[in-house]
DNA sequence: TTGAATCTGTCAATTGCCTGACATAGTACG
DNA sequence: CGTACTATGTCAGGCAATTGACAGATTCAA
């Protein structure tokens, strides 16, 4: 891949594009393309850090699987498309990774490694604040999710959630731009990203699918209006 | 207050105790002391930040509240005890507060305003880091309290939520140190916590009694057993 | 001291969601 | 080409948690 392909998907991104033009350039000199295939490891929670993660082609998702009584369940599945990056919080505190990435589909990542990262901040300090900032930009996605999840009924959640998705939870650059019509994620993945039974999912996506709102496929979800979605959703 | 006596109160918290020492020291000289009564707000979602505080003495709650249909639902309250700090996130990226900030009990703040931060860290970058690892602390901590929303049975929510506030959610300098009996917090305010009904937590609460586990008075929770507790977690 | 406010304790009725089960339809792969 | 696998669609039974209601207890303020 080209660099100048890569600083085009990067900058796509709100956190990239605002970045400081040298920290820019310094990423893309010492980035380094990774691919995975459908389904491969990249890191496991516990697992000893190394750098962070852009995506730039096919998506991540990112599991937290639990261990509590033999059950296999796994929570809070986001899934990572292009341009957005991923990995940050060990970064500042060289803890463990706290989620295991997989990759959904065959995968091209960008990777800087933590050795690299941490030349870089040894030499610029000034740039930790730069990381910071796509710290926060999470920790405020977070905290929306959290009080979703807490205050509103399912189907709104679940609204809310695919208009998010669709909209680049609202960490694209171009943000006023037209948003991605068609959702490739299986019913199966947003029962686990919203922690409710895929059974319970099915029915609400029919509903929205009788008002008009969605068409499901197999694998995908395509939005056929943006207003109604939105309406739905309760946001103005 | 006597400065020795707010050093010697905010050294017993993880971040603090780790900072480097200038910092330490300069946080010291410019921060101020500010006092609020019960029930006294402090901030608003949506307000423009500035700065970082400390709890010195009382307890604030951080609420985020909900304007959906009418209802006054509160959720995520979290109980901030002496020493450790909050409203960091507006410090990286000056937007608005996420969550409204009231005292829970009269309380003593300490206060260094955004303008002071923003100049020690144009003079010494490097302290963005600092803030940075504050930042994380509770990003770890968040993530926890989502995946245990998601994946268990809420009287076992319930039990780590308080083991946690016991042990000052892991963030004590002295974490080795033995953790506080009794907790001053309504079951009113931990069925706000865990996103469940008041009678939900009741129930729970008068189980816990029953096996002895816990002391139930008005308005506080003794702890009889940590042992025990720490079983009804599932925490090793 | 008395009334207002807050917190606790408990009940009954209701419901939203889960579990489990099974049928169907696409997709991948030998 | 047919078998295995994965995703969707749907039903019924059960349960955990909610809502609403009310009573007693403690604290606060007038």
């Amino acid at each position: 891949m080209q660099i100048e392909h890569i600083q085009l998907i990067l900058n796509r991104g709100r956190w990239f594009s605002n970045l400081p033009a040298p920290l820019k350039q310094w990423l893309l000199d010492y980035g380094q393309l990774k691919t995975l295939t459908a389904g491969q490891r990249l890191f496991s929670r516990g697992d000893q850090a190394d750098g962070i993660y852009a995506v730039l082609k096919g998506s991540m998702q990112v599991v937290g699987a639990s261990k509590f009584g033999a059950e296999d369940k796994q929570v809070m599945l986001t899934l990572i498309d292009p341009p957005d990056w991923f990995g940050e919080i060990c970064l500042f505190d060289r803890q463990p990774r706290t989620h295991d990435a997989l990759a959904d589909s065959a995968c091209t990542l960008f990777h800087v490694r933590q050795g690299m990262l941490d030349m870089v901040c040894q030499e610029h300090p000034q740039y930790w604040r730069d990381f910071g900032l796509l710290l926060t930009q999470k920790v405020r996605l977070i905290f929306g999710a959290i009080e979703d999840a807490a205050l509103l009924p399912t189907p709104i959640r679940l609204a809310r959630r695919i208009l998010l998705m669709a909209e680049g939870y609202g960490i694209r650059a171009d943000s006023g731009q037209l948003s991605s019509r068609v959702l490739h994620v299986s019913q199966d993945k947003l029962s686990d990203m919203l922690a409710v039974s895929r059974q319970t999912i099915n029915q609400i996506l029919k509903e929205m699918e009788g008002e008009g709102i969605l068409a499901l496929r197999r694998g995908s979800i395509e939005i056929m209006s943006m207003d109604l979605l939105r309406d739905k959703s309760h946001i103005k």
